[in-house]
DNA sequence: CAGCATCCAGCTTGATACTG
DNA sequence: CAGTATCAAGCTGGATGCTG
């Protein structure tokens, strides 16, 4: 039998948190998580190229979907943790096997990228 | 040691890789091709919402990147299949691991998506 | 430090029309 | 069938300025 949720239906739920998860930053979010808790600004700093609207953005849509726990002492100045939950821990280790998988394969990605570049500049 | 391509850092060429398999379309093409060899009309209606450009696009990105292989018949009319190659599958099987994940949990998903906005909206 | 509000340039996307 | 070309609209995301 089919599970009730399936990505490849538009209408399902389950498209949008897969979104939230693969969006630009949704994974390198939850990669950077996955050493550890960090904070606002040293997510910031890990996750290079982000710029601070889109990481509190992307945040608060996994901390929506229950992938990522904020964690607020109510301290002057302000320090918050972010930590990734249980379940946040599973989605997290099965892209960084993803991920893992592409750094290691680069180079067959980028001698397949000149293979179709001069095949096609040849013409 | 560190492997030679990261994609934390925004420079790196499998970022641009990673986007490719984990963008709107891609991912849900890998998958949906990891079934098996698919025709062009036949994936656009697998996945549920692409439009005929943004397929063409995504599968010109995925067969550069030497993730699918583009196989034409010069017939008439054309018939085009489509299929992962070695390295293609590798990914597509990560990625799947990660949508079966997610679609197990969505139960989970859904009910902190409640917890979250029930606890906002009381503010 | 941790973030929100606003503005707006430009990239992405979908619709439509067309080709081989 | 399997695409390509073009165009408008809308959303994304970066920069800036401000708050607690």
């Amino acid at each position: 039998m089919d599970l009730p949720y399936n990505v490849f239906a538009k209408l399902c739920p389950s498209r949008g948190t897969l979104e939230h998860i693969t969006g630009r930053w949704g994974g390198l979010t939850l990669g950077a998580l996955h050493e550890g808790s960090l904070r606002f600004n040293e997510l910031r700093r890990r996750v290079d190229g982000v710029s601070e609207k889109m990481l509190s953005q992307t945040l608060h849509a996994l901390e929506r979907d229950g992938l990522v726990h904020r964690e607020a002492q109510p301290t002057n100045p302000p320090r918050v943790d972010y930590e990734l939950t249980p379940l946040g821990r599973e989605v997290a280790e099965r892209l960084l096997s993803l991920i893992h998988c592409l750094e290691g394969r680069m180079d067959d990605v980028l001698a397949a990228r000149e293979r179709y570049d001069t095949a096609r500049g040849a013409r």
